[in-house]
DNA sequence: TTTTATTGATTGATCGTTCAATAAAAAATG
DNA sequence: CATTTTTTATTGAACGATCAATCAATAAAA
């Protein structure tokens, strides 16, 4: 079996294995036996390719956090210079992408956070993540509302969308996305039809 | 030591120090031994009064929830026969009542809603606490807004709690709670003043 | 004397890590 | 092209540490 180059591959087959078990069975109960297993290969691999099975969780974090970003950038590369709306439409709508909202990445993003409060490490890569969407939420409500009005409005849709993410994370109905969306995209028509007003 | 009705007493010492060791270490790295030995009695204790580890956690998890209800409860009784406005407001102010913003009762709570998503039994109780807080502002909503909007109306004001409480929890800096509450009573605002139109 | 409350050492099980052994591919050699 | 040699990838048993649960012993009140 043993060919050059193996290390992206398992890399990424761990990863994947970290995932599916966390939504199994939880991150408390998912033993480095059974990622491996489930990789199918063996538990020493973990620590060969991460140093252990602590760098397999931060690792695994790491790749959500880069699909996060990836799917809201992708998004709004497609519109150059389009309005505010257009912008603050395209972030939730790329927090709420497909590989956001599964349950296997939605059980791993709130085990993760749960984990990340005493964790630094983990903790520092939570709040880059967190303060790059209310950065970029809060710079395309100033466009159109005075600094005090957007950093409210900021703070309240970056709020609206984690708490409908955790809700439908929560729930153990199906997660209804598109409502979802239309929900946070009716908050951001709320706060700049404010600025007409005010 | 030994004394009749030491049971309550002992519940409660030893479920205050679960929520301590939690805000301390994190729910995965606390130990028995560590819960009994800041509530100040032997290991075996947990097992003769909670059954089990399992089961202190359990009822720790009930305390809160109860404390919750209790929280938004009281503030209701002392408005009856207001409207719908100044139910909502007590809703929203109790969902963030002293009792429920520290440290310690964020991070458990947190830490049970990863734990309640892979154990049946926490699973229920989360769910009666959710499906309770949607129903109460649903109902409140009802009385201005048609059934429809006053669905989508609650979706997002429970959303908007939930995620302001979670950026609180999450965020390392001290927890802003008068604005958290004055961001979700004006969306409480915008939702009702949606009545006249439409 | 009886009952209630509590202890804490012991037990059994689980888990992450390590590392010497192994196997296969790649490179070197003839 | 056939072979040996080297490198890379992988295994899995053994080890040490940790932890929850148990229960016989103990101590204080009733």
């Amino acid at each position: 079996m043993p060919k050059v180059g193996m290390e992206p591959i398992r890399r990424q087959q761990l990863i994947d294995a970290t995932m599916a078990t966390i939504d199994e069975a939880g991150l408390a109960d998912s033993t480095i036996m059974q990622i491996s297993r489930r990789a199918g290969v063996s538990a020493g691999i973990i620590s060969h390719y991460f140093g252990g099975k602590d760098g397999l969780l931060e690792a695994t974090m790491r790749h959500i956090l880069a699909d996060l970003g990836a799917s809201v950038a992708r998004r709004r590369d497609t519109l150059n210079g389009s309005d505010a709306r257009a912008h603050l439409y395209a972030i939730v709508e790329g927090n709420f992408d497909r590989s956001q909202v599964s349950q296997a990445v939605m059980k791993t993003w709130l085990a993760f956070w749960t984990t990340s409060m005493h964790k630094p490490d983990l903790q520092r890569l939570q709040r880059v993540n967190d303060r790059r969407l209310y950065s970029n939420i809060s710079y395309q409500f100033r466009k159109h509302l005075a600094p005090a009005r957007a950093r409210t409005a900021a703070r309240g849709l970056a709020a609206l969308i984690d708490g409908l993410w955790l809700r439908g994370a929560l729930s153990p109905e199906k997660f209804d996305v598109s409502n979802a969306v239309w929900l946070a995209c009716r908050y951001v028509d709320e706060q700049l039809a404010d600025s007409d007003n005010a």
